[in-house]
DNA sequence: TCGATTTCCCTAACATCGTTAGAGATGGCG
DNA sequence: CGCCATCTCTAACGATGTTAGGGAAATCGA
């Protein structure tokens, strides 16, 4: 039955299946999920909130969805998904890990919400995280790392990408924010005479530290595989 | 008045401030919130159990404490706050740097549900908080980083520590959870092949990948700085 | 010493949340 | 036509963060 708030008639509400279009699918609900939580954020992502955008009501989502972690899982790896996981071969590996990790950025940074969620959650190791993870992996392996040394590779290069983005988008404040803070910390600047002398921890350049510091690590992975293999060629 | 379940008469039970112990303080609560997220997680965090492990109702901590969140923030900065921030000048910034955030990966590790709080706050900046960034970033000051490449080795080192964190505590699965997620992977090995060739994600020695990833993030930052200011002594 | 005031914990209650139970409508298939 | 699976609904549960406001103890001014 309608709402008694539905103004519309039963003939003029829409029916089940009324075209070849599925009324609601776990497609749909992912979907609605990414667009709610880039709008609203995370805090607002509610099953009744879900619901209503699919016209729905919230128990209804539970015969597609066991639970709303579930949801957000999905959603986490939609992000992933956005963006192809193209297996570029330029001619230095390096080039390959730096396109793959800036990609993987501005996916994360066009959905504010996705960086923090995996830090958190355990296995939100969905489809399309484990395609990114495996052309990192497989970049870094044809570079020449392997064992223990490709494993902390692909982590710290994992966690530079997830951290930086989670750092970026949990310190992208109003400028009103960042003025209070710096004034915050200017009166005590005998306590962090560091800080304060250097703009706060705010940046201005987020996209130029991650560059930054990425090229910082990777000229330390670089030197790492040249002292092993001197001179050696690729694979 | 009592619960109706209270055993103790009205004389046996505690009054209000029995000896000089304060009943209910900021401190108190803290520890408490500290002990419980300790033992049962974030999730289990809720105002009633907080107040029970207090003896005292939920809308008591209200009187000292503004919102759920400030307990959490406070929280994670009781963490930093536990290893005091040793200002040790070794006689390189890199042994300097080194300690510092191996002492901060271990506060973390004793309380694994800190590292993933400051991803998803807005200013989780608390005096303890910023007391450890003002120790790394005028080491790294004094090192000789200035200006675009002091920010971008701070936070560069701040996302690898907090990264690494989060990502072993997040990924420390028990062994059945891991034997699964390998055996998926391994179902799958066409489209993972080099995931399913090393192991799956799951490392079996964070520690070893924490050292070699900050080991490879300092030869970075050291050759850059090298190149820099070559031969140039510390400050 | 006493009354007023502040401090601080209480009970009661609200709106909202994730989730379950189960009724009922729809469509396909025999 | 009647059975059955599919899918959405209403109703409701317990738990959550938080507010309103009462009332007792401690403190303070005179």
């Amino acid at each position: 039955m309608a709402k008694a708030g539905d103004v519309r008639s039963v003939w003029l509400r829409p029916r089940r299946a009324t075209r070849g279009e599925p009324p609601l699918t776990v497609t749909r609900i992912v979907e609605a999920a990414v667009a709610l939580l880039d709008e609203e954020g995370i805090d607002r992502l509610t099953m009744r909130r879900l619901a209503d955008r699919l016209a729905v009501v919230a128990p209804s989502l539970y015969w597609h969805v066991d639970t709303k972690d579930d949801v957000i899982d999905l959603a986490v790896d939609a992000v992933f998904g956005e963006v192809p996981a193209g297996t570029g071969h330029a001619a230095h590996w390096r080039e390959d890990v730096t396109t793959v990790l800036t990609a993987w950025r501005t996916a994360l940074l066009r959905h504010p919400w996705a960086a923090a969620v995996p830090a958190r959650r355990r296995p939100t190791i969905g489809p399309n995280f484990l395609a990114w993870m495996e052309v990192l992996q497989s970049t870094l392996a044809r570079a020449g790392f392997a064992g223990p040394a490709l494993s902390a590779a692909t982590w710290a290069l994992y966690n530079h990408v997830m951290g930086s983005a989670s750092t970026e988008t949990a310190l992208h404040i109003t400028d009103e924010e960042r003025r209070i803070g710096q004034e915050q910390l200017l009166t005590h600047r005998d306590r962090y005479p560091t800080l304060a002398a250097n703009g706060y921890l705010y940046d201005d350049d987020w996209t130029g530290s991650f560059t930054a510091g990425l090229a910082y690590l990777l000229d330390g992975l670089e030197a790492r595989l040249g002292s092993v293999f001197k001179g050696a060629s690729d694979q």
